[in-house]
RNA sequence: GGUAGGAUACCCAAGUGGCCAACGGGGGCAGACUGUAAAUCUGCUAGCUAUGCUUUCCAUGGUUCGAAUCCAUGUCCUACCA
């Protein structure tokens, strides 16, 4: 199947710069294309995941991605977008992000035997002459028509330095490099990125004669307006350090009922009409579809195993959707058995010496990773979200003594949500 | 470089000598209702050894019994002019 047709039909495309073109080209055979990632982070974080999802995608159908990490872009920081300037990173900084997002993209798609490639554009962007480059690049821009530009627009009220105005020279330049050295004919990117990439076919063209395309993904909004992806803790990360698989699990299975659908089909890699089947399950069983996302996004991020248990934890914690099994699947979720529970709750160990004297109700709440302090700890209490061993508790004067484990663990839980298994050390 | 204006909690934004840990909105958290959803309603949203105390309103110093509020200097931003 046509790689354009699979990322056409499960809703990966928003602009293009030709569409019948570039689809009559991927289908001709292997093709090399690239998406740049900003190494402005340490992480990558579900932000990035739909080109990464993308270009899984386009390899799967033979074509070679380039993963263009820009640690020399990254210097002038990407205005697209943003309605002010970022602040300026160091070289160092960049540096240690470059590894750490080349070491997770290395995970998502496949690098061996040149199947893709990994490019860095400081390599050729942080050597440039300055005046060279104006000589032979910024001959060829127009500011009149970068003025134009949406995302220099938008700038124009709140201020953009020259800095950044600079920007999409170095990006355009980034394409016409890899057309250069790798024939990559491609560019993806977010919606924002898409000056940017008109900017580099243009710049292609002119500098080598040659048609090279681009085309954008949507850009992932909530129904409520807001950006997809950030939760209470900010952006859910693509590393289990930061954002744990549970977590990461919890987050795919908490999304709206409306966005099920589109989810399954830009973040698993089930069937198209199984997405659309799982979509439109009727009103509780919706939940169904929400585990399978949940899971299958999780295995890719970390792993079956990691999913599996992130599964069967948070079923076991608020029970499974679909006990029977009875809706039909291809996910690997199905042959999940629900009841052999091996659940692993996030657990503190205290020692007798912790609560010699005992200890306070809300300071173990603090301890236990529940609450930031003590005063939050107590907005929580008097507002009824603290449990100990599932009572609902009022007194926030409490002192935990060791007589309170008795019966073994103690369990915390602050809201619904939130658990945490305390046990004391011999 | 000149002139004018601005900097307040996670974000936006009031407050212009004591009634200010600081109105309001957003966001977030919790509770009710539910399906671990959405919508709705309610409470909370600096810290602490807590009917009290401590540290906050760009930074430093000053005026005052008392400053987020007044003065001085500095830093950064924004607009107009050059």
């Amino acid at each position: 199947m046509n790689a354009w047709d699979i990322l056409s039909e499960r809703g990966f495309i928003y602009q293009t710069t030709d569409a019948e073109l570039m689809r009559k080209r991927l289908g001709e055979g292997p093709a090399t294309f690239y998406v740049g990632f900003d190494p402005t982070g340490s992480s990558l974080h579900i932000g990035h995941l739909l080109p990464i999802m993308a270009m899984r995608w386009l390899q799967s159908c033979q074509h070679r991605p380039i993963a263009l990490v820009g640690g020399g872009t990254a210097m002038i920081g990407d205005p697209s977008g943003k309605t002010e300037a970022r602040p300026i990173i160091t070289v160092s900084e960049i540096d240690a992000n470059v590894e750490c997002l080349q070491r997770q993209l290395a995970r998502f798609l496949d690098f061996s035997s040149g199947q893709a490639v990994m490019v860095n554009n400081a390599d050729w962007l942080r050597s440039l002459k300055y005046i060279d480059f104006l000589r032979d690049i910024g001959k060829l821009f127009s500011v009149n028509k970068m003025l134009a530009a949406e995302s220099v627009r938008m700038r124009l009220e709140t201020g953009l330095s020259f800095l950044e105005f600079s920007y999409p020279l170095m990006q355009a330049y980034d394409f016409s490099i890899l057309y250069r050295d790798y024939h990559c004919q491609f560019e993806f990117g977010g919606q924002d990125q898409w000056g940017n990439i008109v900017a580099g076919v243009d710049l292609t063209r002119r500098l080598h004669g040659a048609e090279v395309h681009g085309a954008t993904f949507p850009l992932l909004l909530k129904s409520d307006g807001t950006k997809f992806g950030k939760t209470a803790g900010g952006a859910v990360w693509l590393d289990p350090q930061r954002t744990s698989p549970y977590h990461y699990y919890q987050f795919w299975r908490n999304v709206d009922d409306s966005e099920v659908e589109k989810l399954l089909g830009f973040f698993t890699c089930l069937p198209i009409t199984e997405v659309k089947t799982l979509g439109a399950l009727p009103s509780p069983l919706i939940n169904r579809a929400k585990e399978i996302l949940a899971y299958e996004a999780t295995s890719l991020a970390h792993g079956q195993e990691e999913a599996a248990r992130a599964y069967l934890a948070a079923g076991g914690e608020f029970g499974f959707a679909d006990p029977e099994n009875s809706v039909v699947t291809s996910s690997a979720i199905h042959d999940l058995a629900t009841d052999c529970l091996t659940v692993t709750i996030p657990t503190l160990t205290l020692t007798p010496a912790d609560l010699a004297g005992g200890m306070g109700i809300l300071q173990l709440f603090v301890r236990a990773g529940l609450c930031a302090s003590n005063s939050e700890a107590r907005r929580l209490l008097k507002g009824g979200g603290c449990y100990l061993a599932d009572e609902r508790l009022s007194d926030d004067k409490l002192m935990v003594t060791p007589e309170h484990f008795a019966a073994g663990a103690l369990s915390l839980r602050a809201g619904k949500k939130a658990r945490m298994r305390v046990v004391l050390a011999e």
